[in-house]
DNA sequence: GATGATAGTGTCAGAAAGGATACCGTCTTG
DNA sequence: CAAGACGGTATCCTTTCTGACACTATCATC
C-alpha cells in the first residue's frame, strides 16, 4: 500500500492509478470537476452548464465527489434552497490530473471527431 | 460497434478530459496499458499479468483499446496462435495522462484508504 | 487417443450506471 | 389561487459492463 516500488508504471491490484480513476470515473464527473476548477457554483448552476445531465444523475454524481472528498458541500438554510458546490483540497489537487487529460483530450480529439454524432 | 461508445464531446471545456476519460475507462484499461508501456506482450502474458480479469473482458478491453486506437495487435499466423499487443503512438501519448493520474494516486491513496488486500 | 497450450468466441446472467418522469416543501411572483 | 424557482427524492426502466462457463481449432506432447 505504501508507493509503488517501480518508477516505471505498475499496475498490480489495487494500483494508485485505477484508485485515481476511480474518483473520476463517472460520465459527468470529470466535467462537474472542471466546471468547479472555476469557482464555487450552485446546483442549479451546474445544472445549467451541464446539458444533458438529470438531476438526479448530477446529484449521483455530486454525492459521489463529495463522498471522495473531492468537493465541498455547503448548505443555505434559507427560503429559496441554497447550495454551492466548490473543490476540496483534495479535489483541487486533481487539477494535474485533469490538465493532463484535457491536454490529451484537445490534441488527439480530432483524431476521433468523425466518429460522433454531429449534436 | 465502436462509435458511439464515446459520449458527445460538443460542449464545455470539460468535454476534452471527457473524451480522455472515455478512452481508459473501463476496470483494466489502465491496468493493460501499463503493461504494455514495458513493452510488447502476448496475450496469455496479459493475462498471467493481471489475474482476475477473465479471458473474455480481457479481450473486450483490447478490442476497445485497439479500437480506440492506443494499442495495436498483430497476429502471427502460426500453429499455436500468437498475437502481441504493444502500445501505439496515440497510446504512449496517452503516458503523461496516466502518470499524472499514478502521481495523484501516490499522493493520496493513503487520504481515502482504498486499502486493497493486495500482497 | 487424450491432454494441454494458444487465442480467442458465444451465450447467459447479474450488477451497476445512468436516464425519464413524477413528486416534495417553501417562498415569491403574477 | 396558480406557476415557477430551488434543491433535491423516489421509482422505474434500459443500457452497459463485467464475470462464469462452455466451446472452437490446430498442433505437440504423453
Amino acid at each position: 500500500m505504501s508507493k509503488l516500488r517501480h518508477s516505471r508504471f505498475d499496475c498490480a491490484p489495487g494500483c494508485a492509478v485505477e484508485a485515481a480513476i476511480s474518483l473520476i470515473d463517472g460520465k459527468w464527473k470529470c466535467v462537474i470537476l472542471f466546471h468547479l476548477t472555476d469557482g464555487t457554483m450552485r446546483f442549479s448552476e451546474l445544472r445549467r452548464a451541464i446539458p444533458g445531465v438529470t438531476q438526479r444523475t448530477l446529484t449521483n454524481q455530486l454525492r459521489e465527489l463529495e463522498a471522495d472528498g473531492l468537493i465541498r458541500r455547503e448548505v443555505f438554510a434559507q427560503v429559496p434552497p441554497k447550495v454551492e458546490y466548490s473543490l476540496s483540497d483534495l479535489g483541487r489537487s486533481m487539477t494535474p490530473v485533469l490538465a493532463a487529460l484535457k491536454a490529451w483530450g484537445d490534441a488527439n480529439l480530432d483524431r476521433f471527431a468523425m466518429a460522433q454524432p454531429e449534436a
